[in-house]
DNA sequence: AACCCTCCCAACCGCACGTTA
DNA sequence: GTAACGTGCGGTTGGGAGGGT
C-alpha cells in the first residue's frame, strides 16, 4: 500500500514557527481542541501541514510544558530509564511530567550519552546509589496506593521466599523482557505490562497465574511486590508478586528485587479503562 | 573583525501501527 | 479483507548561538 503523504506540501510552509503562527495554533487549540490534526491547520487558518503543528503543539505550546534545564534527579531518572527501555523516548517521556520525548532524546544525545560513555570509562566513580534510584522514581504515584506493607510474617517463616530490596548495587544490566497484556474496559483495571529487568544470562520465571485476558473487576488482587523463589535442585528462580487490593488504579510501580547477588528490575503498570479524558479549556 | 568549528535543539522525515470506511 | 487515513514514534537534519583562533 502507497502511503499518502500526511498533507498536499505544496504551498505549506516549514522550518521555524513565528509567534504570530503560535498564537494562531494556541488560541485555535483552546478553542476548538486538536481532534483532527490533519484539518486542523486548514480551519485555523495556518499554512501548514496537520503533523507540524501536532510536533509544534506537543513540544513547545501545550500548557503544561516544563522549561528550562533538566535538574540532576531528570537527568539520572532518564540515564535510569535509558537502561532499562532504550531508546523508548515517548516511554521515558511519560515519567518525567512536562518533558517530552524530543526533549529527552536531545538531551541524551548532546549529555547525557557522553556521560555515560565517561562513566563507563571510569566506572568507580558511576554507579548510580540505590537511593539515587528511588529518589529519581519517587514520582511514582505508588506510595498513594495505600499498599499495604510487605508480608513480613510470609517471608520471614518461609525460608523459600526472598524479600524484596530496593537497596540496589550494580546497574549493569545486559538483558531486559516486556511482556505486555492490555484491555480496555470502563471502570475495570488491568495488569498493563510487566517488565523485569535482569542482570543474569537466564531470564527469571515467571509465575503464570500473573497473567490475565481480561479486564480485572474492581478491588481486585493484583500483584504487587516482587518475590524471588529458589529452586536450589534445578538452580532456576521463580519470581511471584505479593498480591494486594487495589483502591485507585493507574500508576506505575518499580521495584528490584536481589536475588543470589544478581540484581532485577521490573515496572508494574496497574491502569484504568475507560475512555481517555477528553480535555477542556 | 572575520572566519571556522562545535554544540544544541527545534523541526522534519519516514515508518509502523491502529482505526475507519 | 483491504485500502485509506490519522497519529505517534524514533532517527536525523539544519540553522543559529557561542566559543576559539
Amino acid at each position: 500500500m502507497v502511503r499518502a503523504p500526511c498533507c498536499d506540501k505544496v504551498g505549506l510552509k516549514k522550518g521555524p514557527w513565528t509567534t504570530e503562527e503560535d498564537q494562531i495554533l494556541m488560541s485555535y487549540i483552546q478553542k476548538y481542541g486538536h481532534e483532527n490534526w490533519r484539518a486542523l491547520p486548514k480551519q485555523a487558518g495556518l499554512l501548514r501541514c496537520g503533523k507540524s503543528c501536532r510536533l509544534r503543539w506537543i513540544n513547545y505550546l501545550r500548557p503544561d510544558i516544563k522549561r528550562g534545564n533538566f535538574s540532576t534527579e531528570e537527568e539520572e531518572t532518564i540515564m535510569k530509564l535509558h537502561e532499562m527501555l532504550g531508546n523508548k523516548w515517548s516511554a521515558i517521556a511519560a515519567k518525567l511530567p512536562g518533558r517530552t520525548d524530543n526533549e529527552i532524546k536531545n538531551v541524551w544525545h548532546t549529555h547525557l550519552k557522553k556521560r555515560l560513555k565517561r562513566n563507563q570509562a571510569n566506572p568507580e566513580k558511576i554507579l548510580p546509589t540505590p537511593t539515587n534510584h528511588s529518589n529519581a522514581l519517587s514520582k511514582s504515584p505508588s506510595s498513594s496506593l495505600n499498599f499495604p506493607p510487605h508480608d513480613q510474617e510470609t517471608s520471614e517463616t518461609d525460608p523459600s521466599y526472598t524479600s524484596l530490596s530496593p537497596q540496589t548495587s550494580s546497574s549493569d544490566f545486559s538483558s531486559f523482557t516486556d511482556a505486555s497484556l492490555t484491555t480496555m474496559e470502563p471502570n475495570n483495571q488491568y495488569i498493563d505490562h510487566i517488565e523485569v529487568e535482569d542482570m543474569s544470562e537466564n531470564f527469571p520465571v515467571i509465575d503464570d497465574s500473573l497473567w490475565s485476558e481480561s479486564p480485572l473487576p474492581e478491588n481486585t488482587s493484583v500483584p504487587s511486590d516482587l518475590f524471588a523463589i529458589s529452586d536450589h535442585e534445578s538452580q532456576t528462580s521463580q519470581y511471584l508478586f505479593n498480591s494486594v487490593e487495589i483502591e485507585e488504579p493507574g500508576y506505575d510501580h518499580f521495584g528490584s528485587i536481589i536475588d543470589d547477588g544478581m540484581e532485577f528490575w521490573y515496572n508494574l503498570f496497574i491502569g484504568a479503562g475507560g475512555s481517555p479524558e477528553s480535555s477542556e479549556f
